[in-house]
DNA sequence: CTCATAATTCAATTATCGTTGAAATATGGA
DNA sequence: TCCATATTTCAACGATAATTGAATTATGAG
Protein backbone atom coordinates (compact mmCIF):
# COMPACT_ATOMS: atom_id res chain seq x y z
CA UNK A 1 0.00 0.00 0.00
CA UNK A 2 1.12 3.35 -0.87
CA UNK A 3 1.89 5.77 2.02
CA UNK A 4 -0.59 8.38 0.03
CA UNK A 5 -3.35 5.48 0.57
CA UNK A 6 -2.85 5.01 4.11
CA UNK A 7 -2.84 8.64 5.07
CA UNK A 8 -6.34 8.90 2.84
CA UNK A 9 -7.84 5.41 4.94
CA UNK A 10 -6.07 6.90 8.24
CA UNK A 11 -7.68 10.23 7.32
CA UNK A 12 -11.21 8.71 6.90
CA UNK A 13 -11.19 6.80 10.48
CA UNK A 14 -9.68 9.77 12.28
CA UNK A 15 -13.15 11.55 12.57
CA UNK A 16 -15.46 11.30 15.26
CA UNK A 17 -18.75 10.36 13.54
CA UNK A 18 -17.13 8.60 10.58
CA UNK A 19 -15.27 6.03 13.23
CA UNK A 20 -18.63 5.50 14.85
CA UNK A 21 -20.16 4.61 11.12
CA UNK A 22 -16.75 2.34 10.37
CA UNK A 23 -17.34 0.60 13.63
CA UNK A 24 -20.88 -0.15 13.67
CA UNK A 25 -20.86 -1.39 9.77
CA UNK A 26 -17.72 -3.69 11.20
CA UNK A 27 -20.26 -5.11 13.30
CA UNK A 28 -23.10 -5.17 10.89
CA UNK A 29 -20.70 -7.39 9.12
CA UNK A 30 -21.11 -8.11 5.45
CA UNK A 31 -24.76 -7.64 5.35
CA UNK A 32 -23.70 -4.32 6.05
CA UNK A 33 -26.72 -1.15 6.98
CA UNK A 34 -28.98 1.24 5.29
CA UNK A 35 -27.77 4.38 5.34
CA UNK A 36 -30.83 5.93 6.77
CA UNK A 37 -30.43 3.19 9.33
CA UNK A 38 -26.98 4.09 10.22
CA UNK A 39 -28.28 7.80 10.49
CA UNK A 40 -31.01 6.64 12.94
CA UNK A 41 -28.53 4.65 15.15
CA UNK A 42 -26.08 7.61 15.02
CA UNK A 43 -28.56 10.32 15.49
CA UNK A 44 -26.62 12.12 12.29
CA UNK A 45 -28.06 14.37 9.54
CA UNK A 46 -28.59 12.31 6.70
CA UNK A 47 -26.59 14.34 4.58
CA UNK A 48 -23.64 15.07 6.48
CA UNK A 49 -23.74 11.08 7.09
CA UNK A 50 -23.62 11.23 3.20
CA UNK A 51 -20.74 13.23 2.88
CA UNK A 52 -18.96 11.06 5.74
CA UNK A 53 -20.37 7.69 3.78
CA UNK A 54 -18.61 9.06 0.50
CA UNK A 55 -15.44 9.63 1.63
CA UNK A 56 -15.48 6.39 4.07
CA UNK A 57 -16.25 4.88 0.45
CA UNK A 58 -13.39 6.79 -1.51
CA UNK A 59 -10.75 5.56 0.63
CA UNK A 60 -12.26 1.98 -0.08
CA UNK A 61 -13.49 1.30 3.45
CA UNK A 62 -17.10 0.47 2.60
CA UNK A 63 -18.35 -0.75 -0.78
CA UNK A 64 -22.09 0.70 -1.56
CA UNK A 65 -25.02 -1.26 -2.95
CA UNK A 66 -28.92 -0.34 -3.91
CA UNK A 67 -31.36 -2.49 -2.21
CA UNK A 68 -34.12 -0.90 -2.99
CA UNK A 69 -35.04 2.64 -2.39
CA UNK A 70 -32.05 1.57 -0.16
CA UNK A 71 -28.38 2.04 -0.47
CA UNK A 72 -26.83 -0.37 1.93
CA UNK A 73 -23.26 0.19 2.96
CA UNK A 74 -20.56 -2.45 4.08
CA UNK A 75 -17.00 -2.75 5.28
CA UNK A 76 -14.17 -3.55 2.63
CA UNK A 77 -12.55 -6.54 5.14
CA UNK A 78 -9.48 -6.14 2.79
CA UNK A 79 -8.81 -3.00 2.71
CA UNK A 80 -9.47 -2.51 6.52
CA UNK A 81 -6.95 -5.67 6.84
CA UNK A 82 -4.27 -4.32 4.33
CA UNK A 83 -4.30 -1.02 6.33
CA UNK A 84 -3.60 -3.27 9.98
CA UNK A 85 -0.86 -4.74 7.77
CA UNK A 86 0.75 -1.45 6.73
CA UNK A 87 0.70 -0.31 9.80
CA UNK A 88 2.60 -3.60 11.42
CA UNK A 89 4.95 -3.77 8.63
CA UNK A 90 7.20 -0.46 10.33
CA UNK A 91 7.72 -3.07 13.17
CA UNK A 92 9.61 -5.31 11.23
CA UNK A 93 12.88 -3.91 10.92
CA UNK A 94 13.98 -5.81 13.56
CA UNK A 95 11.80 -4.75 16.37
CA UNK A 96 8.94 -6.85 17.03
CA UNK A 97 7.63 -4.45 19.82
CA UNK A 98 4.32 -3.30 18.02
CA UNK A 99 2.88 -6.58 16.12
CA UNK A 100 3.74 -9.40 19.04
CA UNK A 101 1.26 -7.78 21.61
CA UNK A 102 -1.29 -7.52 18.87
CA UNK A 103 0.17 -11.22 17.91
CA UNK A 104 0.14 -12.46 21.34
CA UNK A 105 -3.28 -11.14 21.89
CA UNK A 106 -5.09 -12.25 19.16
CA UNK A 107 -3.92 -15.55 19.27
CA UNK A 108 -5.07 -15.15 23.36
CA UNK A 109 -8.71 -15.02 21.41
CA UNK A 110 -8.46 -11.04 22.73
CA UNK A 111 -9.72 -10.25 19.31
CA UNK A 112 -12.02 -12.90 17.00
CA UNK A 113 -13.12 -16.09 18.78
CA UNK A 114 -10.33 -18.71 18.36
CA UNK A 115 -8.53 -17.43 14.95
CA UNK A 116 -6.18 -19.43 15.08
CA UNK A 117 -8.67 -22.42 13.26
CA UNK A 118 -7.89 -20.28 10.16
CA UNK A 119 -4.09 -20.66 10.27
CA UNK A 120 -2.79 -23.66 8.01
CA UNK B 1 -9.06 2.38 24.75
CA UNK B 2 -11.94 5.50 24.55
CA UNK B 3 -12.85 6.02 20.87
CA UNK B 4 -11.63 9.98 21.84
CA UNK B 5 -8.37 8.48 21.73
CA UNK B 6 -8.25 6.71 19.39
CA UNK B 7 -9.31 9.56 17.13
CA UNK B 8 -6.69 11.77 18.41
CA UNK B 9 -4.34 9.18 17.55
CA UNK B 10 -5.53 7.97 13.74
CA UNK B 11 -5.59 11.86 13.31
CA UNK B 12 -1.51 11.82 14.16
CA UNK B 13 -1.15 9.71 12.11
CA UNK B 14 -3.04 10.80 9.00
CA UNK B 15 -0.87 12.93 7.45
CA UNK B 16 1.99 12.20 5.44
CA UNK B 17 5.02 13.75 7.30
CA UNK B 18 4.13 12.91 11.07
CA UNK B 19 3.03 8.92 8.96
CA UNK B 20 6.60 9.41 7.35
CA UNK B 21 8.14 10.16 10.90
CA UNK B 22 6.54 7.98 12.83
CA UNK B 23 7.58 4.88 10.10
CA UNK B 24 11.30 6.34 10.20
CA UNK B 25 11.04 6.24 14.67
CA UNK B 26 9.36 2.66 14.55
CA UNK B 27 12.54 1.64 12.13
CA UNK B 28 14.96 3.61 14.50
CA UNK B 29 13.36 1.45 17.59
CA UNK B 30 13.87 2.07 20.89
CA UNK B 31 17.06 4.02 20.60
CA UNK B 32 14.87 6.88 18.59
CA UNK B 33 16.68 9.32 16.58
CA UNK B 34 17.27 13.16 17.69
CA UNK B 35 14.64 15.87 16.42
CA UNK B 36 17.41 17.42 13.83
CA UNK B 37 18.56 14.12 12.37
CA UNK B 38 14.98 13.14 11.37
CA UNK B 39 14.58 16.90 9.92
CA UNK B 40 17.56 16.51 7.94
CA UNK B 41 16.03 12.69 6.67
CA UNK B 42 13.01 14.06 5.57
CA UNK B 43 13.38 17.34 4.59
CA UNK B 44 11.08 18.90 6.76
CA UNK B 45 11.77 22.42 8.39
CA UNK B 46 13.38 22.16 11.95
CA UNK B 47 10.07 24.15 13.32
CA UNK B 48 7.54 22.26 11.39
CA UNK B 49 8.55 19.03 12.57
CA UNK B 50 8.78 20.43 16.40
CA UNK B 51 4.84 20.75 15.86
CA UNK B 52 4.11 17.48 14.37
CA UNK B 53 6.64 16.02 17.27
CA UNK B 54 4.47 17.55 19.64
CA UNK B 55 0.89 16.31 18.12
CA UNK B 56 2.37 12.84 18.17
CA UNK B 57 3.86 13.42 21.20
CA UNK B 58 0.75 14.66 22.55
CA UNK B 59 -1.42 11.84 21.23
CA UNK B 60 0.69 9.22 22.58
CA UNK B 61 2.70 7.84 20.03
CA UNK B 62 6.38 9.33 20.99
CA UNK B 63 7.89 10.01 23.42
CA UNK B 64 10.86 12.00 24.04
CA UNK B 65 13.90 12.13 26.02
CA UNK B 66 16.73 14.81 26.24
CA UNK B 67 20.75 13.77 25.58
CA UNK B 68 22.92 17.10 25.76
CA UNK B 69 21.29 19.75 23.08
CA UNK B 70 19.26 17.19 21.30
CA UNK B 71 15.93 16.14 22.09
CA UNK B 72 15.90 12.24 21.55
CA UNK B 73 12.17 11.17 19.82
CA UNK B 74 10.99 7.73 19.80
CA UNK B 75 8.10 5.30 19.39
CA UNK B 76 5.48 4.88 22.31
CA UNK B 77 5.07 0.61 21.36
CA UNK B 78 2.63 0.08 23.69
CA UNK B 79 0.60 2.83 22.80
CA UNK B 80 0.64 1.71 18.97
CA UNK B 81 -0.30 -1.78 19.79
CA UNK B 82 -3.45 -1.01 21.46
CA UNK B 83 -3.95 1.21 18.99
CA UNK B 84 -4.02 -1.79 16.17
CA UNK B 85 -5.98 -3.40 19.14
CA UNK B 86 -8.70 -1.32 18.98
CA UNK B 87 -8.78 -1.57 15.49
CA UNK B 88 -9.18 -5.30 15.39
CA UNK B 89 -11.39 -5.20 18.26
CA UNK B 90 -14.48 -4.54 15.93
CA UNK B 91 -14.20 -7.07 14.29
CA UNK B 92 -15.03 -9.67 17.20
CA UNK B 93 -18.67 -9.69 16.68
CA UNK B 94 -18.86 -13.01 14.80
CA UNK B 95 -16.74 -11.73 12.08
CA UNK B 96 -12.93 -12.38 12.05
CA UNK B 97 -12.60 -11.24 8.42
CA UNK B 98 -10.59 -8.32 9.28
CA UNK B 99 -8.13 -9.92 12.41
CA UNK B 100 -7.70 -13.07 10.53
CA UNK B 101 -5.48 -12.14 7.56
CA UNK B 102 -3.27 -10.01 9.49
CA UNK B 103 -2.97 -12.76 12.38
CA UNK B 104 -1.91 -15.14 9.26
CA UNK B 105 0.01 -12.31 7.86
CA UNK B 106 1.78 -12.17 10.78
CA UNK B 107 2.52 -15.79 12.10
CA UNK B 108 3.36 -16.17 8.53
CA UNK B 109 6.46 -13.45 8.85
CA UNK B 110 5.26 -11.46 6.98
CA UNK B 111 5.86 -9.08 9.77
CA UNK B 112 8.16 -9.24 12.16
CA UNK B 113 10.57 -12.48 11.91
CA UNK B 114 9.27 -15.26 13.92
CA UNK B 115 6.71 -13.56 16.03
CA UNK B 116 5.80 -17.06 17.21
CA UNK B 117 8.60 -17.43 19.22
CA UNK B 118 6.79 -15.03 21.90
CA UNK B 119 3.90 -16.54 22.51
CA UNK B 120 3.95 -18.92 25.31
C1' DC C 1 -48.29 9.87 -14.06
C1' DT C 2 -48.09 11.40 -9.35
C1' DC C 3 -46.64 11.10 -4.81
C1' DA C 4 -43.81 9.70 -0.88
C1' DT C 5 -39.53 7.81 0.66
C1' DA C 6 -34.36 7.32 0.54
C1' DA C 7 -30.39 9.40 -0.16
C1' DT C 8 -27.32 12.58 -2.48
C1' DT C 9 -25.50 16.96 -4.24
C1' DC C 10 -24.62 21.80 -3.98
C1' DA C 11 -23.30 26.25 -2.04
C1' DA C 12 -22.03 28.75 1.90
C1' DT C 13 -20.37 29.25 6.52
C1' DT C 14 -17.44 28.17 10.26
C1' DA C 15 -13.75 25.82 12.37
C1' DT C 16 -9.51 23.50 12.21
C1' DC C 17 -4.94 22.28 10.30
C1' DG C 18 -0.28 22.95 8.26
C1' DT C 19 3.36 26.04 7.15
C1' DT C 20 6.35 29.90 7.57
C1' DG C 21 9.41 33.52 9.50
C1' DA C 22 10.95 35.61 13.56
C1' DA C 23 11.99 35.36 18.24
C1' DA C 24 12.90 32.70 22.42
C1' DT C 25 14.73 28.85 25.38
C1' DA C 26 18.12 25.31 26.58
C1' DT C 27 22.58 23.12 26.47
C1' DG C 28 27.55 22.64 25.94
C1' DG C 29 32.09 24.43 24.72
C1' DA C 30 35.71 28.16 24.52
C1' DT D 1 30.62 34.94 30.30
C1' DC D 2 29.95 34.68 25.39
C1' DC D 3 28.86 32.13 21.45
C1' DA D 4 27.12 28.43 18.55
C1' DT D 5 24.03 24.61 18.17
C1' DA D 6 19.52 22.33 18.83
C1' DT D 7 14.98 22.90 19.21
C1' DT D 8 10.79 25.09 20.44
C1' DT D 9 7.24 28.74 20.70
C1' DC D 10 4.47 32.36 18.80
C1' DA D 11 1.60 34.93 15.55
C1' DA D 12 -0.32 35.02 11.11
C1' DC D 13 -1.67 33.42 6.74
C1' DG D 14 -3.64 30.21 3.39
C1' DA D 15 -5.70 25.80 2.69
C1' DT D 16 -8.58 22.13 3.94
C1' DA D 17 -12.47 19.90 6.34
C1' DA D 18 -17.18 19.53 8.71
C1' DT D 19 -21.87 21.04 8.98
C1' DT D 20 -26.15 22.99 7.54
C1' DG D 21 -30.29 24.12 4.68
C1' DA D 22 -32.18 23.87 0.24
C1' DA D 23 -32.63 21.64 -3.95
C1' DT D 24 -32.03 17.38 -6.76
C1' DT D 25 -31.93 12.47 -8.23
C1' DA D 26 -33.61 7.72 -7.84
C1' DT D 27 -36.86 4.17 -6.67
C1' DG D 28 -41.27 1.99 -5.70
C1' DA D 29 -46.34 2.17 -4.76
C1' DG D 30 -50.87 3.51 -6.07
Amino acid sequence: MESETAVRRLAALAQPSRLAVFRLLVKAGPDGMAAGEIARALDIAPNTLSAQLNLLSQAGLVRQRRDGRSLIYSVEFETMSALLLYLMEDCCQGHSEICTPVVEAAARGACCPTPQESLS
